[in-house]
DNA sequence: GTGAAAGCGCTAACAA
DNA sequence: TTGTTAGCGCTTTCAC
């Protein structure tokens, strides 16, 4: 920028106002600065400018598993959100990792990133909520139930469209449903309560049972495999999540079960192969590129200091072959 | 820091020396700066520490899609590499429009990243050669032939897989092979390489035929539609990304063909529907955690200043039932 | 071994 | 309208 101005003849200064497009600045100026910056094919450091101007035009996104399809989508559409308002995003991954959660919200915090947006795999970890004790930026969650006071919250409602689900595995005649669900997070609780809540309004006894674990393929496949080996199998199965249903289609596959006739199946989360699956799978189904793009919009209305609410983004059931009457024995 | 430096009763000098591990730091400094560090909760300031020392510690990587499975993998094991080594990473999205590939250059250049990993949508666009000239941070470029000087690369060996999948084609009788690409990338490139050197080395007609376009789920779909409708549709597909096949997969079932018996088919890349489908499919196969991580540890040795070579990862066929022999008419 | 001072590249008061 | 000056928070010579 020195040479900038020594090109031009004119002082740091008034390059600066023209490249921040300062209102005071005269046409001649304007034009020999712009013709100096062209000529040395000048740009200002970023680095610099976020110093002086204590702000980083920077966004932390600490998420638990970007390789999980769900989060990669989530991610991409928070990213051109953010980037169009000229935004950009330090990515962390936690690998579902507690202690690198509060770890990245740290590194975040000393990057002197503007926001953050975060998912963690931990909603009580004491070290995580110490460390967003103490941040002075303002903070995105994405469908967790942290007790942080003044974050903002974008939610899935998950009861919704598993409360669907559930309905129509009763209506089928399903009365032994089992659940698989990862770590006792938000979208667990919520379906578990979506499914407790179905038997209850119609007078059910509570004959569904629930299988608690982790967030995982390998969970999924064992999770399943122990329920089909139990004396009284469920007739259907519900995975909470992309990952688990992943490991439980192997599972079910492999012991030659034709899900619809055999047993009942519901995942969540709508990934490429729950459509082309044989028979196609029925899955509660929910808008990441909404969530993505409305986590974005809360910490650009944050930073704006507009007033803000949380965000509660629908769930639905698709209905899929995957799901039948109960079987006869 | 101005405050710890009071509080201890030493000079700014003084703590930086004992934060950064200056050797000549006496042994009553360290404990009193570290008793006023640890009093004042003191984090120092990343960013301020950047501009001093002319390096940010970020590496930026602009990828073409993120919500593609297979550069979320790619991404997430790069990112755990890094972070290991101390460097986060600004993460762009292109959105496979090459405009951006350049204006993302251009971006983390003037957030002065100490280096970029690349994959771009175009290799020759001129923008964003242009963008990647006046570059003076190591970068590392994902599986794409862009004529950079300087640049390392991290290359798939396509053709390995893609004959062993030819040759298994050929040996079941298969003559008249389709392959479906997208863009003109390396990687189509070198999968129709393979394609054309099998037929040769056997001395067979080339009978075989392309269907280029985009790399996305809707020209799979067309492409594989198109294909089917003509007078002599091939008798095996080949889809040449996983986003192809996704497309492909949709239009084969929705015509009711049965993979292995009435046409075969072999994917790209071993996305969780691969080995699900009925039948399993057949796929080119590749580590994407060894490419992030191989991109990574690139960029980490460039940054060293050590010495450092192209590497090339392999790629296997992995033999499944939508391979039959070819279906008598 | 420690402190004082200069400066990384930029912006924002303040003066002119 | 433009220039001069101070300083964002840190590191790093250079004296002592």
């Amino acid at each position: 920028m020195r040479e900038v101005a020594q090109l031009a003849g004119v002082a740091m200064s008034s390059v600066s106002r023209v490249l921040s497009g300062h209102p005071d600045v005269s046409v001649g100026m304007q034009s020999r600065v712009l013709a100096a910056v062209a000529e040395l094919g000048y740009q200002p450091d970023l680095l610099a400018q976020s110093l002086r101007r204590q702000e980083t035009m920077t966004i932390g996104f600490a998420v638990g598993d970007i390789s999980n399809q769900l989060f990669a989508e989530i991610v991409a559409s928070a990213e051109t959100t953010l980037r169009t308002a000229g935004y950009s995003m330090l990515l962390t991954n936690s690998e579902a990792s507690a202690e690198l959660d509060a770890a990245h919200i740290r590194l975040l915090a000393q990057r002197r990133v503007d926001g953050i947006i975060l998912s963690v795999g931990d909603e009580q970890n004491p070290d995580t909520l110490a460390a967003l004790e103490r941040l002075d930026v303002p903070v995105v969650i994405l469908d967790r139930d942290v007790p942080m006071p003044g974050a903002v919250n974008v939610f899935s409602d998950h009861r919704r469209g598993m409360r669907q689900a559930v309905a129509h595995l009763l209506d089928l005649g399903h009365r032994d449903i089992a659940m698989i669900n990862g770590q006792t997070l938000r979208p667990a609780r919520e379906r578990r309560a979506a499914l407790e809540a179905c038997y209850e309004e119609r007078g059910l006894p509570p004959t569904y049972r629930f299988v608690d674990g982790t967030f995982s393929v390998e969970f999924g496949a064992r999770a399943a495999g122990d329920l089909l080996s139990q004396e009284h199998p469920p007739t259907a199965i519900i995975a909470g999540g992309n990952q688990l249903m992943l490991g439980s289609l192997k599972v079910l596959r492999a012991r030659g079960l034709r899900l619809g006739r055999d047993i009942s199946f519901v995942g969540c989360d709508d990934i490429p192969v729950s459509e082309l699956y044989d028979p196609p799978i029925a899955v509660v189904r929910r808008d990441t590129a909404a969530m993505g793009h409305s986590a974005a919009e809360l910490m650009l209305a944050l930073l704006a200091g507009e007033p803000v609410e949380d965000v509660t983004l629908p769930s639905e059931f698709v209905a899929r072959a995957s799901c039948g009457p109960v079987a006869k024995t």
